[in-house]
DNA sequence: TTCTAATTTAATACA
DNA sequence: TGTATTAAATTAGT
């Protein structure tokens, strides 16, 4: 009982201990002595409003226009920075530094969360797929598990996992912190960042001299390992020939970067090193060599891709630059080589550890001041993905002509890395024709990915029914790494200079592997899973249209049994260790917060 | 403009000087140490609904009962309590540290609300007045003043001063803001309030352990500087002979504690040290002598006093006896003697100050554990009251066979102090013959407060007829101080042991001066406001009745000069003073927030 | 509309 | 400086 209230040692009171203790000499000067520390002496200042405890003076949007993008370039200005904005935003510097704390535990903070929905999802995906293989049931819509409707108490109490009796995986509330607790320890390499010999790509302002018109989006290359959401469209929708409802129109109605109803949320690689890189840009975690090869100015065009709060930081680049007084702040400083402030420095942006796999450091971005910048040496270690410096225009498939075919799975397997189809775009698969290519499209955290596979690359396509016949998989074991690609999606361009920033639709950079620990360039087969009459049907279809694919498909109707099943899905693991997190964590993507689609309803309601 | 925030200089940096300083090779195990602690990552439960934003649920009765009496002894809680109060209520930790911000927020907000509506109210009621000497409108009715329906715009902005013409008293918003945040300076000691050494006066599950029946009412003193606004009935009905409709049935008709329709609001003394502080307590905020007086027995059962939300601790009092639940996580605790849960901590239950100016300590409430509660020593400072350790019963007049006379007043000034009339029973004037006592009565926040003045000590009773004859003034000069008392209403009585409890009614304790800065101990003048005729007829009867009054009266029917007017009342001030927040905002009093009483809505009417 | 759950942000306290 | 926590402001859901 008395355990009960221990309540923390630090804070805790001497005094009573239910023996009438007598305090000994406490006086309110405690209390006094408390209150007087923090808010006394900032606010005699405020005569406007007499609070002397707290004034919270909301930040403007210009000031936050300011803060942001400095926190785009650095994520822990120096006293000396922090003057400065102090003088130029009319704020304190303390502000300054608290807002520059709080910023830096709001990524992390988000980080954390997404961390944690990452693995929730992939838990649930887990159940979800066992319990398919158990019960059977029907993905889209009927259900008739023995757990459906069962524990539908009228509390909404959140832990329910405990009275849900689904005797597969009882998981204990402990240990799912376990998970999350698990993967902060790889996603937080260091927090002081900002001491890092910077590496730095191009700054933003040389970006502008150098094309001053489609300035804003342009921005250096982000952690490779953060994904963003955007504000104002959660996820923009493809124009492939898939199902979904494309808009158009949606690329223009961005506002202004701060929105509240939008978060952008970073996502932190869980233990690998940096991903998703964009081999245009010249940004190293370690020393460089000067001598990187510029890219060519066409290149620049695409560089879009941005670092946690790309919009946020794209949004405050234009600021910079339309608004005089963003100017005279940053612009000056960056310069002159502050090895802060002059490049968009991904490691003091995130706290990604600095670089234990650094992809390709091939090509430095267009900046004149490239040359300025610290590079550190150490990065020539895993070289994987050399060889994509180019940036490939694959949207001819954008336009509404295009005969692809899609394959409407619902989860893509590589290796461990999975992929959940949570909403209409989140996964799109499709066959390019006119390329002889497979693309698995991936929207997350605002920007799109794509991983191409040349069909000459795939051996084999493999339909496997699954054993009620209701889901099915289709392997495609491939000879050889796919390619990856990502698009900055549209919202990124301004408010202010729109005008030309708009021309620049569906462009795809090609990227370093962005699954986890680049198991795609690793495991060459991808997993499928979908609807089993639907999977089938999409290739028989495939068959028919592209007689090229016809070779390679083949149908396994009949219903492995699950041990076997699981044999022939390496990557689909049904076992305890698919609960370990250094396993099971192991998506990459940002899962979409209000994931409330059907897909993802449906499969977890046995849970409820 | 840049002085607006100039910030403490303590806590600035040393640090970085912007040298890019390499990180040597700081560890990961700083980040998982820190997750562990906070609660986002305990969110895990929430396994129904995949949304991660918003889920929204709303709590249950029962929830909200545990929660309510948990705030009502401690408005915020430690994580530790937090992690009790979700295992117990299956909510999640960040729910239960959510809704205590809520509801924290609620209080403080219901504070701000009253606040502004007593200085409006007072405003108004300027404004009556003065317009009742420039127009001669009649009190209740006829209404053809110029600003009529004049401003009435759309938006419900709070500072209509301006827009209403009244040349009078142009409140700058501004200035109302220092009403509102004035009170929270002092309001908020500390928000730490569990570190605090708690000085307490004596827990509930003692009080129960030794009084089982009458248990659950008994309570700690409260903080002396706020109110308690009871749940079902905001104001309890007097049965003095005054038109007021008594309801004794009122007193048993108390419901759920957490009754949406009815909002327990919290006032703090705006700048005042603790006042209308029961004497019998032996509440103290800082060390205390363990040889305080322990008090009578007797005396437990006018223990009625409960901190802000007085009524909603009572009920939780009785839940945690009553429900098996409760009691598991609540009253062991208590029994432990947990400082935080185990006495109704008016430090922990609001943001009083810490006893700039305590009243008097003398006599402890009754109960065998007061001895337990420690006690400081450091109160006997002002001790402008100290010989008010008696509980006396004034209650003969309670039965309806009582002659007293009553002054139908609007408006009690003493000093700067004002008592508006909102409602019927919001101010009484009574006569009681039988014992020779002037009595104002004031029902506020639950409470009933009154205020004695012995007939002997009235030096005059002069009734000033206003200029134009509608309202008149009847000014008290007194030789000494009143005396005060307070009474806390019937409502509180418990569901569970409401037998014997009820026969405790109208038992009134004796205490410190309510008025702000005690004013009513150093102004001997009360102003009496109310209809000329009204005043003047009551007092005629007061003479006839009661001959040993007749000598004190005096009318003064002469129209008095305006300007002359405010000489003689010199507590009734029509000027820019009026509206300094140090003095305007002086009530004590609560304001009910529903004011459209008939008396309001006239007198203000010429303002929509 | 109000009330309330939840989010975001500025600020404080602590280690 | 990071973390935890909170207040204040705000956003929504009912």
């Amino acid at each position: 009982m008395s355990t009960t209230s221990v309540q923390q040692p630090s804070s805790h009171i001497v005094n009573n201990d239910d023996t009438t203790s007598i305090v000994p000499g406490n006086d309110h000067s405690t209390m006094v002595e408390q209150s007087n520390s923090n808010e006394e002496d900032i606010t005699v200042n405020n005569n406007k409003t007499t609070s002397t405890t707290k004034k919270r003076t909301r930040a403007t949007a210009e000031q936050l226009a300011v803060l942001e993008d400095t926190f785009a370039v650095n994520v822990s200005p120096n006293s000396k920075l922090r003057k400065q904005l102090a003088e130029r935003l009319q704020m304190s510097e303390r502000s300054i530094q608290i807002w520059f704390q709080n910023r830096r535990a709001k990524v992390k903070h988000m980080q954390k969360r997404a961390q944690m929905q990452m693995q929730q999802a992939s838990i649930r995906a887990q159940l979800y797929h066992y319990h398919q293989q158990q019960y059977g049931a029907h993905p889209y819509g009927n259900h008739h598990h023995p757990h459906h409707q069962q524990h539908h108490h009228p509390h909404h109490h959140q832990q329910q996992q405990q009275h849900h009796g689904p005797p597969l995986m009882p998981l204990q509330p402990h240990q799912q912190q376990q998970h999350y607790y698990r993967p902060q320890q790889q996603a937080y390499p260091t927090p002081s960042s900002a001491r890092v010999p910077l590496p730095r790509a191009q700054s933003v302002d040389t970006i502008q001299q150098h094309n001053p018109v489609q300035l804003p989006t342009s921005t250096a290359t982000p952690p490779p390992s953060h994904l963003y959401y955007p504000p104002t469209h959660p996820h923009q929708q493809w124009s492939e020939n898939t199902p979904v409802e494309s808009s158009p129109t949606s690329i223009t109605t961005s506002t202004h970067p701060y929105n509240n109803s939008t978060i952008p949320t970073l996502v932190p690689v869980p233990d690998a090193g940096p991903t998703a890189m964009l081999t245009t840009s010249d940004f190293n975690y370690g020393p460089s060599t000067p001598a990187a090869t510029p890219p060519a100015p066409s290149t620049m065009t695409n560089d879009l891709w941005c670092a946690p709060d790309a919009f946020d930081r794209a949004q405050s680049c234009s600021l910079a630059v339309s608004d005089p007084t963003m100017g005279e702040l940053v612009s000056p400083v960056r310069a002159l080589s502050d090895p802060i402030v002059t490049t968009i420095d991904p490691s003091s942006l995130m706290m990604t550890p600095p670089a234990t796999s650094a992809s390709s450091s091939t090509t430095t971005s267009s900046s004149s001041e490239s040359s300025q910048a610290s590079q550190s040496a150490e990065q020539q270690q895993s070289q994987l993905l050399d060889d994509k410096n180019t940036t490939i225009n694959i949207n001819n498939n954008n336009n509404n002509n295009n005969n692809n075919t899609s394959l409407n799975a619902t989860t893509l397997t590589i290796g461990s890395w999975h992929r959940l189809k949570l909403r209409a775009n989140d996964l799109l698969c499709v066959y390019q024709p006119e390329r002889r290519m497979f693309a698995w499209h991936i929207a997350d955290a605002g920007s799109l990915f794509r991983m191409e596979i040349s069909l000459d690359a795939v051996a084999s396509i493999e339909y496997i029914a699954g054993e009620c016949d209701v889901l099915a998989d289709v392997h495609f074991d491939i000879s050889e790494s796919p390619q990856f690609y990502m698009m900055q999606q549209q919202q990124q361009q301004q408010q202010n200079n729109k005008d030309e920033v708009s021309t620049k639709e569906e462009q795809w950079v090609q990227c370093s592997d962005f699954t986890e620990n680049k198991q795609a360039s690793r495991f060459f087969r991808h997993s499928l899973k979908g609807v089993a009459h639907h999977m089938k049907q999409e290739l028989l279809n495939l068959m028919e249209k592209h007689d090229e694919t016809r070779r390679l498909v083949r149908f396994i109707e009949t219903p492995i049994p699950t041990a076997l099943t699981a044999a022939y899905q390496p990557n689909m693991i049904v076992e305890d260790t698919m609960f370990n997190p250094h396993t099971a964590a192991s998506s990459y993507m940002y899962w979409n917060q209000m994931a409330n689609t059907p897909f993802m309803a449906e499969p977890c309601s046995f849970l409820s």
